[in-house]
DNA sequence: TACTATACGGAACGATAGTTCCGGTTGTCA
DNA sequence: TGACAACCGGAACTATCGTTCCGTATAGTA
């Protein structure tokens, strides 16, 4: 297995390599064309609707069989994988940019609204980081990881400059904000302000008067 | 159907009456029994696995066949409302209690300490106002409907005493401390405290300085 | 004790979803 | 262009779960 899953190794433009540089026939462009359309199906289908979407679905919306799904991606898990594994990535370089910045409170809060943002309507990523059910897998826990590290440094710093409360940990600040993302998604809660609830948990971090 | 789903209806002692009065015969005492032993099998395996648990579950808890449970309530969804109605009351009981209360802000903060500790450990409960693809059946969606008056009593007391910011709804209230407590639940989760989470939402609540 | 309405147990059924298999198709290269 | 490896599609298999059915057991009663 190597990255995203994939049963063949391939980069993004199609061209394929073995583990050590072996010559590899390229995957065909067939092939090439039917991963993209699996993977842009997925990212929209595992969005709207999570993890427990049916296999059926993506190979469906991204027009070709099932069969053709497994041939891409060894299990469905593999698939989920490779999307949230996307998100994260870009989550764990906003933290990272976030931990560099000099006004540490202000670059902490700002993060947090940007993570909200991000989650928003997203159900894959709701339920990778906030669901259950959901084994999250070696990489997508590296991933989880480092997103916690970058936030762990923020609020460190923010803590030192005096913006947030002690003690607090990357975990809370996180489950806090995945949580209401989650109820923010069913339909229930139509008309609560989500940024409204990002607002409270941020004035709640803030230290105590 | 009636009260909690039963095919016949039932009193808490075993008795049974018709409609209006018309003399039925009592539950047998076999009937009674299992009744009871599926409900507290029910109770346990739905808190701790939630909706999704199977129904066979439930029904070997409780050392009944299948058939007998499917006697006693006409679908899984029957029972898991019969549960969390349970639960629902008590909620509901305790948010009447604090809209009561002379201390507008005490009440109302106190309340969500209690509300996130009565979810602990409760997935049902937890499915049931805070998770994806459950259909809150009308009888759940009334007692959800009275806590939410509750509470929006409890809030609009409290920010008339100047404890609570402004604007502030109920549903939001709901789903910040549904959701932290969604996510304190998952095994990631392990070593973050509720309390503090909860905390940090109770301060965000108040006022800005 | 004998009778019967009531209740019980669990095999069996139908639906759903993940995964495998294989006959047919097609891109690629000589 | 011919040949072959890679690839495709979707039927079929397997497992899980909610629900139904029916032959058997038993509590309650005369």
């Amino acid at each position: 297995m190597n990255e995203a899953g994939a049963t063949t190794a391939v980069r993004g433009d199609g061209e394929a390599s073995g583990a050590e540089g072996a010559p590899v026939r390229p995957m065909r462009a067939d092939a090439v064309r039917n991963r993209r359309l699996i993977l842009e199906a997925a990212e929209e289908v595992f969005a709207a609707q999570g993890v427990s979407a049916p296999i059926d679905a993506v190979a469906e919306r991204a027009g070709v069989g099932v069969g053709t799904l497994y041939r891409h991606f060894p299990t469905k898990e593999a698939l989920f994988e490779a999307i949230v594994l996307t998100r994260l990535e870009e989550l764990v370089a906003a933290a990272a940019a976030g931990a560099e910045r000099d006004d540490a409170g202000e670059a902490f809060f700002s993060f947090l609204r940007t993570f909200a943002g991000k989650l928003s309507n997203k159900h894959d990523l709701i339920d990778a980081l906030g669901a259950e059910g959901i084994d999250i897998k070696s990489r997508c826990a590296g991933m989880a990881g480092d997103l916690e590290s970058g936030v762990e440094t923020m609020i460190r710093r923010a803590e030192a400059a005096g913006a947030v409360r002690d003690g607090i940990t990357p975990k809370e600040v996180l489950g806090l904000v995945v949580g209401l993302c989650q109820a923010t998604e069913r339909p229930e809660f139509d008309g609560v302000s989500r940024q409204r609830m990002v607002d409270v948990v941020c004035a709640g971090l803030r230290p105590p008067a």
